[in-house]
DNA sequence: AAGGAGGACAACCGCTATTGT
DNA sequence: TACAATAGCGGTTGTCCTCCT
């Protein structure tokens, strides 16, 4: 578009922001809104562009935003959600509450990235890096369901964010400009969030839940059971093995049970509100001519239909339609990842949340390697056990 | 104690998507 | 419909800090 940068501004304000430049931009915002970013720095009589006071705002300023060290849960959160979405960020922070996109991204290459490296498990497809046997085997098969469900989840997020769209125009009035703003939450939070989000961005990732059946304690999401089906409609045929026959529609249907203790753990200590709304909810995805055209969100506040487009253009979705595992998503990914770890490490990855028995791998005997074990050992430990029971299979 | 290396994190850049006119 | 303005996103860079030699 050929749009010039909005810093090129002679006498604009580069580099770290000083303590009075945050005063003058929190005060504002909390004042007035940020209205329009590009205007907001000549009202806050801030040297700065808009660009820059926004992402001030969004990573370092807003009132939610937690900051330090991340916990065990957290991690082992973002690397699943980094299995299953890559490098897409913002949708990774919609499932960390207060964390934004950019920290969760600097943690990742600062530390988690490394470590994964380290172990020999290849950081972009969580695989391990030696790994050219597994063409054809259940492990592909692994591979090929994480990569479905991220497009699920890609779709979803792709309908959370317009749905807020939709919502922002029609709440267009201006209340607590730190409530009612978009912006407010912007990053960290898919659009969908606060008062404006029936599905509740901080919820867990609707898939990992549908498949481990609720409780997924180590993922920082700790529902309490809310009830996870999945149903086909009856003339559909099964999505996994002969496609999604036209017209047909395919169900998944994420129904919460709305059990007010669901408010627990983290959950409840960083996102009770937009737990609360989540109670009763469910998000149906319909297909046509084999692909899916819409997603419906029904809650207690809206049931709204949305159009679902380019997440759904996958080459793989309409010619495979979706493959839905078999089997316990949560177990099946731990299996993934153990084997990973294993694969190039010869992990145990028998649930060894015990692993500290002192008898280090053979060979190397290194205290580097024995952290990296009884850490993954411990990260897996909690994923499994999570998913016992799953209603869903 | 000084300086270099590397890590961690904040901020910027450039691109794309969305929205408004 | 076209175009401009704006916001969002992910990659990259810059700067500060800590650790090691």
């Amino acid at each position: 578009m050929g749009r010039s940068p909005c810093c090129d501004k002679v006498g604009l304000k580069k580099g770290p922001w000083t303590p009075e430049e945050d005063q003058k931009l929190l005060a504002y915002i909390e004042e007035h809104g940020h209205g329009s970013w590009r205007a907001l720095p000549a009202k806050a009589g801030l040297q700065r562009c808009g660009k820059s006071c926004r992402l001030r705002w969004t990573n370092y300023l807003r009132p939610d935003i937690k900051r330090g060290k991340f916990s065990l849960q957290e991690e082992q959160t973002i690397i699943q959600l980094h299995a299953l979405l890559g490098n897409r960020w913002s949708a990774i922070a919609t499932h960390l509450p207060k964390r934004t996109d950019n920290e969760i991204k600097n943690y990742w290459n600062t530390h988690l990235k490394k470590r994964l490296d380290k172990m020999g498990i290849d950081p972009v497809t969580h695989k391990p890096k030696n790994d050219a046997l597994k063409s054809s085997d259940g492990q592909s098969k692994n591979a090929a369901n994480l990569s479905h469900m991220a497009q699920w989840e890609s779709a979803r997020l792709e309908a959370e964010a317009r749905l807020v769209r939709q919502s922002k125009l029609r709440s267009n009035s201006f209340t607590n400009p730190l409530n009612s703003s978009s912006e407010f939450t912007s990053t960290t939070s898919s659009p969908l969030n606060k008062s404006v989000t029936p599905p509740g961005s901080t919820r867990c990732l609707d898939i990992l839940k549908a498949w481990n059946g609720g409780a997924m304690v180590g993922l920082g999401c700790e529902l309490e059971s809310p009830t996870s089906t999945l149903s086909y409609s009856e003339n559909a045929p099964p999505m996994s093995t002969t496609g999604i026959g036209e017209n047909s529609t395919a169900f998944v249907d994420f129904v919460g049970n709305s059990s007010g203790s669901s408010e627990a753990g983290i959950m409840k200590q960083e996102g009770e509100e937009d737990w609360k709304s989540f109670g009763n909810s469910t998000n149906l995805l319909e297909y046509r001519d084999g692909i899916a055209n819409s997603v419906s969100f029904t809650s207690g506040i809206h049931d709204i239909s949305l159009p679902v487009e380019n997440a759904w253009e996958s080459e793989s979705l309409r010619e495979n339609s979706v493959h839905v595992p078999s089997g316990n998503f949560v177990e099946r990914f731990t299996d993934l990842l153990l084997s990973t770890a294993g694969g190039d490490r010869s992990f145990s990855g028998d649930g060894g949340g015990d692993s500290d028995n002192g008898s280090g791998p053979s060979g190397s005997g290194s205290d580097q390697y024995e952290d990296d074990k009884n850490y993954w050992n411990s990260i897996l430990n909690l994923v499994n056990s999570s998913n016992s029971d799953s209603p869903m299979f």
